[in-house]
DNA sequence: AGATATTCGTATGCATGCAAACGTTAATTA
DNA sequence: TAATTAACGTTTGCATGCATACGAATATCT
């Protein structure tokens, strides 16, 4: 290899540059279809308490959904605000709280799916089905 | 396709939630390479502003960039205060301020691109090279 | 049991990122 | 030329996201 490869650095072939701008672009999508002003972040925790375990305390459902506990608390905060989740004491532990889904979040997960799953779409929309399931794969094994 | 496949969603298989945290390890590694806090936006810019067309107005050099004119005033007031650009106004628009980098912004830049590059390099370390290939090509057809 | 670790939720400060509104100036159009 | 439109930079408000620190409660270890 010789030096003036070396030497190459393009800002559009960088991952870190690139991952950062198709994300842009996927929230920019999600905003798009999503019209009550839903987060994709807020929407993936509410999914997650949910369709996962069920209640379970708000350390916890952040852990499953990749945020610290500061991020969480904003995004719990928010939901609760608008009435999707609910919070109760922990009789066994009194440090937690347990969350849970309300009939009202239950129902927007249920009236949300169809328009995030046409997000997924529209965000690999540029790519093949075949580019876009590979896509898809190595995303997976990268993280 | 069968109505129970269509009902399936689950969020590992997402590709918004999947650049979400793959864009959170990238921003993780980078932090770890980088000691002195420039972050990978501030480096993006600074690399644009010194690599390509020179001295321009804040609202171009944000959107080379992919950042909008709140978010390049941020940036770059940071990158301001650090001593790695500066502003001087323009002569022929009285409402434009002419960015450049300064001796210490272009040091900064020869310094820092061995790691960028070792950066980029850890952030596609699960993939194999011809994966990480695939992988870059595919984010660029992307975004 | 008592000392130490860890976990829980919380709070603050800082950095992206977007929407929206604003005054100023330049460019376009009628 | 006059009116309109567009671009420039700025500010505010809100949402993620991380680092850090904190008191309270639980777990673990000696």
């Amino acid at each position: 290899m010789t030096e003036s490869q070396e030497q190459h650095y393009v800002l559009e072939e960088q991952v870190g540059y690139l991952l950062r701008l198709a994300n842009q672009r996927h929230l920019s999508i999600f905003a798009e279809h999503i019209v009550d002003g839903l987060t994709s972040v807020q929407f993936s925790t509410l999914f997650r308490l949910r369709k996962e375990a069920g209640p379970m305390s708000q350390n916890a459902l952040g852990r499953l959904v990749g945020m610290d506990a500061a991020t969480t608390k904003g995004v719990v905060s928010r939901l609760i605000s608008r009435g999707l989740i609910q919070m109760e004491k922990d009789p066994t532990d009194k440090r937690r709280y347990m969350l849970s889904t309300t009939q009202k979040g239950r129902a927007l997960i249920e009236d949300t799916l169809p328009r995030v799953r046409q997000i997924s779409e529209d965000t690999l929309a540029p790519l093949t089905p075949h580019e876009a399931k590979q896509f898809v794969a190595l995303l997976k094994k990268l993280t």
